[in-house]
DNA sequence: AGCTATTCATAATT
DNA sequence: TAATTATGAATAGCT
């Protein structure tokens, strides 16, 4: 038994296949990061792994573009920065997909802010405040920066998911509506027009079998 | 001279740069087919040239869900074009989102602060910049704030229709599997296990009764 | 996670 | 451009 060639086909063994998705994802997004940095190409991607994890890379003028409206307004806004308390609520939104690490350097930045804003501030000189300024700025931004891509990737992530949820559902739908036409077919009855299937209103339900009251509790907590 | 390993770093020489892009660019379609195939992934490639040329890949699966898009006009349409929105989405997802008001002023904003930025500040005394450092301090709160709450309104809408499209999709899938229990006691036949249901063949499909007719459909319009 | 035997991609060259 | 080939890189199969 040695290495060999493979065929590009589906790996059934769901191991090989993550330990495989590992090494050529990586591989990708190294060969995408060459590709862009030698031929001066912007280069977007994204990987959804079968699992339903967010993987992408951009190359760096793309990034550029994507912030640009952040980085412009944020030159503007170093010392001055009250919404911080707003934006820190939207943080909470999508904490759970943060890393801890990012987490904590938020809350330290934050703090670290609040206390320079309140107290200490009319004890610099001019010099002292422009350096504050300019430190405060860059590691705004990079908060800031940091913050944009995890939103980014929550808003990705949940349009995703829901895709797919309409794609299933879809299906399920579909495999209904042909279950209904075969049962007709059969037993020579009809019910109500297949057509409207899809459009019925629930509010309109009389049957109200149990498995409605199964309803309700099918958010996992991953969203 | 002969063939050698190479520095990651743009290619200098414009026709060398070309024909490595060509020949990269073919491999990295190639990589990203290859992993989408062998691991089930999906995959979204954008790669645009120094030139400005667009070439792109998307998994078949990619393909569909935006094809799926196209014809439900939802909220998730915003991904239609995988290529160029996937990058951008942010920024025009918030913007489409926004009411007209809001989006002329942050038009506005930008192009006062350019104006600003690159012109005239160095013609004004302190006192004038102090001044605008507040007026401009202000306007970009609110635009922030505004930005703010219509990306939380944007991530709550998503989770709710997720939820809702779970909630749906559940009751399709209880429905369907006591369909099958009850025809399985009817006919006294098993023909499947209960739980590979959602996983089976849609030609294979079961009978049913006529109670899925009315369940079913609360889909929002909005999705 | 690492380690090689292989296959694969591609830089230099024709 | 396209084709060739020597070389370096990626990775399949094993541990």
């Amino acid at each position: 038994m040695t290495r060999r060639k493979i065929q590009i086909k589906k790996i059934d063994n769901t191991t090989a296949r993550q330990v495989t998705f590992s090494k050529r994802r990586r591989g990708l997004f190294k060969k995408a990061q060459e590709l862009s940095t030698l031929c001066d190409a912007e280069i977007a991607l994204v990987v959804f792994s079968a699992t339903g994890k967010l993987f992408e890379f951009t190359s760096s003028s793309v990034q550029q573009v994507i912030e640009r409206h952040d980085l412009l307004s944020s030159d503007f806004d170093k010392l001055n920065h009250p919404s911080l308390e707003l934006q820190f609520f939207c943080m909470s939104q999508v904490e759970s997909s943060t890393s801890a690490a990012l987490s904590k350097e938020i809350a330290e930045k934050t703090h670290e802010l609040r206390k320079l804003m309140g107290e200490e501030l009319q004890e610099l000189n001019m010099k002292e405040l422009q350096e504050l300024e300019k430190l405060l700025g860059s590691g705004l931004r990079r908060v800031r920066d940091a913050k944009c891509e995890i939103v980014l990737k929550e808003i990705t992530s949940l349009k995703w998911k829901g895709s797919q949820l309409m794609q299933e559902n879809k299906r399920l739908k579909q495999m209904a509506n042909r279950q209904v036409q075969t049962l007709e077919l059969e037993q020579g009855q009809s019910s109500e027009p297949i057509g409207d299937f899809i459009h019925s209103d629930p509010s309109q339900d009389h049957d109200c079998s149990d498995t409605s009251l199964k309803l309700g509790l099918a958010f996992p907590s991953g969203i």
